[in-house]
DNA sequence: ACCTGAACACCGTTCAAGT
DNA sequence: ACCTGAACACCGTTCAAGT
């Protein structure tokens, strides 16, 4: 047995995330195991571990694709105002979380405490603040780099936390539509709040 | 074999409960095993089957609990006005996510879709926006019961989504002494913008 | 060097068999 | 009726053995 060679390494690798990707969207994050994506992708287990080190790193890259994803999806439009940016931004977010909600609960879903998250990991979350960041500034051009970072971190989790809760359900079947309300409703009224 | 009779099924079940719930907060939710759970009291795995039909079916049983413990600790203070009362009502989740962050986290984390979320379950986390929406009505008494809705619910999960990025370390390490301070930022600021 | 297949130590869940 | 212990079908991970 062995030594097929039938791909590289790097072809290996990209197969394996890939069928992760695929199981992760198509079934959810509990479906995801090496034997499952073993089968999917035509070689056994042990080979998986000649690619990635282990599960929390093959799970690792993946919610980094799905980071970058996102990260893609948040295109200001140069023709708004700050505050009618930072409502598309956020219903892009929305939108991302809605359509991707797999993936995109997968990145967030911090559950094992065991691994350290990855320096490279939290970097692509800030990143998303970039946008936001600027938008802010914009609002408010004398307002110290700490007050501009600290009002594009609440608001973003805030919007954050609306997908989260209308999303998985935690707030009833209704709230599914009214998630771009609410939405729409904390960014509006945090940035009339701010701004005084 | 068998029929030691030493403790009543509710007594078992309470005790169950009991040792999962201190396993979550030691060691957190990946910890949680029937067979941990069953060394931990004494009995067999089968005798945990006694008593709940399944792993599902146990853990939203703590999950209950801890939202109990939650709805207890939100206790607004009559002294002072609405904007206070949710500034300090956000500071009292905070604290309690905080505190108990591995069976808080725990609540949260719907991540098997496999299993329908209970009714009472839904409504428990309703209820924890009771004391919101009160002092949101007294904030703006002509606002007709949606707009009470939507605006407790958009701020509340708000104030969630700083605790969940905060507290998992997804905004580094920095944030969980800020994540005060974001909060508090929110429900100021969305208050103030809502009122207008 | 690459890949397999079997092993190891775990899971949740079920259930015949004992008292 | 209550409880056990073993079985079943799963996990992630490792590694000697084959080409």
């Amino acid at each position: 047995m062995a030594r097929r060679s039938e791909h590289s390494q790097e072809q290996i690798k990209e197969m394996v995330l890939n069928a992760a990707e695929a199981i992760v969207v198509k079934h959810g994050v509990n479906a995801l195991t090496v034997r499952k994506i073993a089968v999917d992708i035509g070689y056994t287990v042990g080979s998986i571990y000649m690619v990635f080190a282990n599960m929390h790193d093959l799970i690792t890259h993946i919610k980094l694709r799905t980071l970058d994803d996102l990260a893609s999806q948040l295109q200001p439009d140069a023709e708004n105002n700050p505050e009618q940016q930072l409502v598309l931004l956020a219903d892009q977010y929305l939108s991302f979380a809605r359509q991707h909600f797999n993936r995109w609960q997968f990145v967030f879903d911090n559950t094992d405490l065991s691994h350290e998250m990855p320096e490279t990991y939290r970097q692509k979350i800030e990143q998303l603040f970039g946008p936001v960041e600027s938008q802010f500034r914009q609002l408010k051009p004398q307002a110290g780099d700490a007050d501009i970072a600290l009002a594009a971190r609440a608001l973003w989790s805030g919007v954050h936390g609306i997908c989260v809760l209308y999303l998985n359900g935690s707030l009833g079947r209704a709230g599914i539509s009214d998630s771009r309300q609410a939405v729409d409703l904390l960014v509006a009224s945090f940035i009339r709040g701010w701004q005084i």
